[in-house]
DNA sequence: TCTGGGGTCCTAGGACCC
DNA sequence: TCTGGGGTCCTAGGACCC
């Protein structure tokens, strides 16, 4: 979608249209930045990630929107509605762009539906976007990229060394910053030298990926259009910069509080519990570290989340005034997988009531591993929390 | 008056196991 | 007389993308 927030925002209110809007977070504070922005913006030199206020010099009439993250959502739901009215194998990779794969219309051309969909977005939405039409996913990726906004490019193999390769090697996707600046130290400047480049050489500069984006290039990428990608997430964070760096143990707790509230929220919308927890830790120089810790049992509570995170921050804090802190957990699996995996070890942790424990620790030498196995059988056919309650109970009784 | 917030994937060293 | 080769797990951090 083309600046698919600014367009949103747009699309809302109609009296919006044909001016410079932006989408920028922390409106009245000093560290707001765009987030994205109309083209109308755009031609006045404002981009994504600047700074709100050199955007306001670059245009002073711009006119600047909260983002309103419901708002997109389901502006989102909707656009993937329509892609899927055309097939079930719609890939959504992120908030504003998708895979679609179209091989099952082989009798159609597929300019004609690129160009249908096209039209359906913006006639039904008022949402324009960019569409590439080609064999894999990386060339069309590439492809919705070449014309914006609004476009529709076609990139077959055959066009590669015509409108693929005389581009810069940072305009590939996968290659950023860094990667470009190594490229450039062994003379690799454009997409063709990537193609045409040494494997071992790009190997030793870049590692695995140094082979991935040699195949890229040369047009060369079986990634399948997966329509469950979407459902094996891999972490859930949040983080926030505050409106002011400090060096306040109470403050910081605060903060480290907000965020395991609103991890654990999303953690138990989506019915997962993390076994590995990050912190992170940006200082007033801008200098961010990461530390993480892997808990025994999976957990998706605010109090347990809280703990691990508090506990992460306090054993690495330097003292240092704050700018930025974060949670996230990951290495996520649902809730109902989770108590399979639950061992002994786990209940000995679960259990509050000390007699319990050496119950069980007399019955783990002797009964121990049959106990478990009862626990596991009912785990497969029954809900596993009945699992679990079935242990205790047992021991219990 | 510099640089948000949500993610994914990869690398590398150390501890540990057989 | 002094230490192989296969592997996993944990932790830290870098690069990239939207």
């Amino acid at each position: 979608m083309n600046s698919f927030y600014a367009s949103v925002e747009i699309a809302y209110d109609p009296s919006l249209k044909g001016k410079p809007v932006a989408i920028a977070g922390n409106v009245e504070e000093r560290k707001g930045i765009i987030v994205t922005c109309s083209y109308e913006a755009r031609a006045k030199g404002v981009k994504a990630t600047m700074p709100l206020w050199e955007a306001r010099k670059l245009c002073p009439d711009l006119i600047v929107k909260k983002p309103n993250f419901d708002r997109y959502r389901s502006a989102s739901m909707a656009m993937f509605t329509i892609l899927r009215e055309y097939t079930d194998k719609v890939e959504p990779v992120s908030i504003d762009e998708g895979y679609v794969d179209l091989s099952e219309f082989s009798g159609t051309k597929p300019l004609l539906i690129a160009k249908s969909i096209q039209n359906r977005l913006l006639e039904e939405l008022l949402l324009p976007c960019s569409i590439g039409v080609a064999p894999n996913k990386f060339l069309a990726k590439m492809a919705s990229d070449m014309k914006k906004p609004l476009g529709i490019s076609i990139l077959r193999k055959r066009d590669l060394p015509e409108k693929l390769w005389p581009l810069p090697a940072n305009e590939m996707h996968g290659i950023g910053e860094k990667t470009a600046e190594k490229l450039r130290s062994i003379q690799i400047n454009t997409i063709y030298d990537v193609a045409h480049a040494d494997t071992i050489q790009l190997k030793n500069l870049l590692g695995i990926n140094g082979a991935r984006l040699k195949e890229r290039a040369n047009g060369i990428d079986d990634r399948k259009v997966d329509p469950d990608a979407i459902y094996d997430f891999k972490s859930i964070g949040n983080s926030s910069t505050l409106s002011k760096n400090t060096t306040n143990e109470a403050e910081i707790q605060e903060v480290l509080r907000k965020l395991a509230k609103s991890v654990s929220v999303r953690m138990k919308r989506k019915e997962v519990v993390a076994s590995k927890f990050f912190v992170t830790i940006r200082y007033g120089n801008l200098k961010t570290i990461t530390r993480s810790k892997k808990v025994e049992n999976p957990i998706n509570k605010e109090d347990d989340i809280l703990f691990v995170a508090s506990h992460l921050f306090f054993s690495h804090w330097d003292g240092e005034p704050i700018r930025l802190l974060g949670i996230t957990g990951q290495d996520l699996v649902e809730k109902s997988e989770a108590v399979k995996q639950l061992d002994l070890f786990s209940f000995e942790n679960d259990a509050k009531d000390e007699p319990l424990v050496e119950l069980m620790n007399k019955l783990n030498g002797k009964y121990g591993s049959q106990v478990i196995k009862k626990g596991v059988k009912a785990n497969k056919k029954e809900s596993s929390t009945v699992g679990t309650s079935f242990n205790k109970d047992f021991l219990r009784e």
